[in-house]
RNA sequence: CGGGGCGUGGCGCAGUCUGGUAGCGCGCCUGCUUUGGGAGCAGGAAGCCGGGGGUUCGAAUCCCUCCGCCCCGACCA
């Protein structure tokens, strides 16, 4: 394509609203604009650069025989309701009326619809496994749109799900997509790993999340070097950092004044103790039911994990007049003592075997010392811990390290969740009807756009995988009033795109430095230059991402390049 | 939803405290010169100062109200 007919907005300075680096960039850059609050027009860079994104998680999905169909945006709600969720998501959805006052929602994800589509259909095990897939826009309302293409409203997904008769079957087609998404990953030049997730609102028993570190990250990735174990900070367990040991006497709880101290860190300061020797309280409501949540007081929970332990739909903390109607006292005075078996009681594995430790004594103002647990009060013992950084891998001892991270991709195993709750059935080899096994995997397009700019930039701009650049290549001549450059580099266009080469063509009027920052910015992974070199023949040749250049003979740039593209192309 | 910030030509900003009829840099258009890392000179176009209401002889500026955007938190497949 000729620069000088395409429409490439770039800007020198980047616009107020913009924080993170890879939104920035795409303003700047030209790819973007905002229309409004997590709703962006994506123009033409961007667009192409999704599209050589699309093609290569077609490619793969192709590859494993997965299906790809499509259906509709708008969904008729009695498929949610059927499934439940059409009470249980809330305000993530976008919901709406037709003429007819009808409810329908815009699509956040799929299983509902590729359930009624199977039931619809499939009849007998003969038909399994399928695995249907579509690349199609999804909708969901977040409270808090941020920084670019990484948290939006609506957002490109690749979606797909399979269906079999069996948990072993179903075995086959995750770990066809677990390959599949490694491979999607790969060629797109990303950083990133598996780890093990939290499979939250889908359901389910096994879950992987592929993520791509960066700072620019919301979620939090949990690794070992030395074992390799990597998790979502959600899902990961790890042993705590140890605590001092306990006075052995074996006296009974006492209060004491604690007159305005509240947190654990003004108690602890107050009686001398260490902040590992506190019993932190919390009051949940799951599900409209209170439960007490007790950790080690420099502990942080981890509701991911509480929730799933609970089997809530709706986790949240207590309010302040409900702590004074269950408890008797507010927050910061809050413990255990007294208090089963009116209110369930949780305690973290970090508090099994302590003794005499101090915790709030339902009182305002007063604490209990000499607290021991098992003894003075029962509790469930369960793993509700939030991992910290250097807390020591299970497997290894060795401390594990949490790093932020975007999440790109996202496998579940859903179990018979969706084929129950909507009555999918198919008859087995003995003729009895059987509910199938499902799968449901997911790729944010923009999300992998998003991760491989935070991953590959400088202060020119953007250096992306040549796999997803918008283009291969840009020829820049240096001066196109030159008749020499003008006619070699009109030459290396034609040539270029002869060999099938993604060719930009810098024929704008421009002079050679406005040329070199904008191709910088845009991010094009390699640059022919045209300059003065050519009287003899020679042209410049270089890598965007190493700002590395060489010359060479004009006749070789074509086959020079073409060689350097073969990896990226596989 | 709680807290904070912002809204002035396409982009970045000043002007608001102390009311007097809008300015700077970049970009854009025309011409000439220039041509290897965001050129120089000359000329030019472009703004209901987020919307509405109020105070005032007079409002970008003061008051009320609504809207939008960003950040932190809550939330989040």
């Amino acid at each position: 394509m000729r620069w000088s007919r395409l429409f490439i907005p770039t800007l020198r300075d980047a616009p107020a609203e913009a924080e993170v680096i890879s939104h920035k960039l795409l303003l700047r850059a030209g790819y973007v604009r905002q229309l409004s609050a997590g709703f962006y027009c994506y123009l033409y860079l961007a667009k192409r650069s999704l599209n050589k994104i699309e093609r290569i998680i077609r490619e793969e999905m192709d590859a494993i025989g997965a299906q790809e169909v499509y259906t509709p945006e708008v969904h008729p709600a009695e498929l949610w309701k059927e499934s439940g969720r059409w009470d249980s998501i809330g305000h993530d959805m976008f919901r709406l009326q037709d003429r007819w006052g009808r409810d329908l929602c815009l699509g956040m994800t799929e299983e509902e619809v590729m359930t009624w589509l199977a039931k619809g259909e499939l009849r007998s095990y003969k038909q399994l496994p399928q695995i249907w897939y579509q690349i199609q826009a999804k909708f969901r309302d977040e409270p808090r749109p941020k920084a670019g293409l990484m948290r939006v409203r609506r957002f490109t997904m690749k979606d797909s799900y399979s269906f079999d008769l069996d948990a072993s079957g179903l075995d086959e087609s995750y770990k066809k997509h677990y390959g599949a998404y490694c491979r999607i990953f790969d060629r797109c030049g990303l950083d990133y790993l598996p780890v093990e997730a939290h499979s939250g609102a889908m359901g389910g028993s096994e879950s992987h999340e592929f993520v791509a570190p960066s700072a620019a990250g919301e979620d939090w990735l949990v690794e070992c070097a030395d074992s390799g174990y990597a998790a979502n900070v959600e899902k990961a367990v790890a042993r705590p950092k140890p605590a001092p040991e306990d006075e052995p006497d074996e006296n009974p709880p006492e209060e004491f004044d604690t007159p305005g101290k509240k947190t654990i860190e003004e108690v602890a300061s107050f009686d001398g103790l260490p902040a590992t020797s506190h019993i932190k309280t919390l009051v949940m409501v799951a599900d409209g039911k209170p439960i007490l949540v007790l950790l080690r007081g420099d502990h942080g929970l981890n509701e991911a994990k509480l929730e799933g332990i609970l089997q809530a739909r709706e986790l949240r903390p207590a309010h302040p007049e409900e702590l004074g109607d269950w408890m008797g006292a507010g927050a910061g005075s809050l413990g255990p003592v007294g208090v089963g078996p009116k209110l369930k009681i949780l305690a973290d594995s970090a508090l099994e075997g302590r003794k005499n430790m101090i915790c709030g004594a339902n009182k305002d103002g007063k604490h209990l010392r000499n607290v021991t647990p098992g003894r003075d009060f029962e509790a469930e013992f369960v793993d509700v811990r939030q991992v910290e950084d250097g807390d020591l891998d299970i497997q290894s001892g060795s401390p594990v390290r949490l790093r932020k991270c975007i999440e790109i991709g996202h496998i579940f195993k859903l179990g018979y969740r969706y084929s129950e709750s909507m009555h999918l059935r198919v008859l087995d080899v003995n003729g009895k009807e059987v509910a199938p096994i499902m799968g449901s995997y997911g790729i944010g397009l923009e999300r992998i756009l998003t991760a491989a700019i935070e991953q590959n930039n400088d202060e020119g701009g953007m250096a992306l995988p040549a796999s997803i650049a918008p283009f291969e290549v840009v020829v820049t001549p240096v001066n196109l009033k030159d008749e020499q450059q003008a006619e070699a580099a009109e030459r290396i266009y034609a040539d270029l795109k002869t060999a099938g080469i993604d060719v930009l063509f810098d024929d704008r009027a421009e002079r050679a430095g406005v040329k070199f920052k904008d191709a910088d910015l845009i991010g094009i992974p390699y640059r022919i230059v045209v300059g003065k070199g050519i009287v003899d023949g020679n042209v410049e040749f270089v890598d965007r991402a190493s700002r590395q250049a060489s010359d060479a003979k004009l006749e070789d740039v074509v086959s020079l390049l073409a060689e350097k593209l073969v990896p990226t192309r596989s």
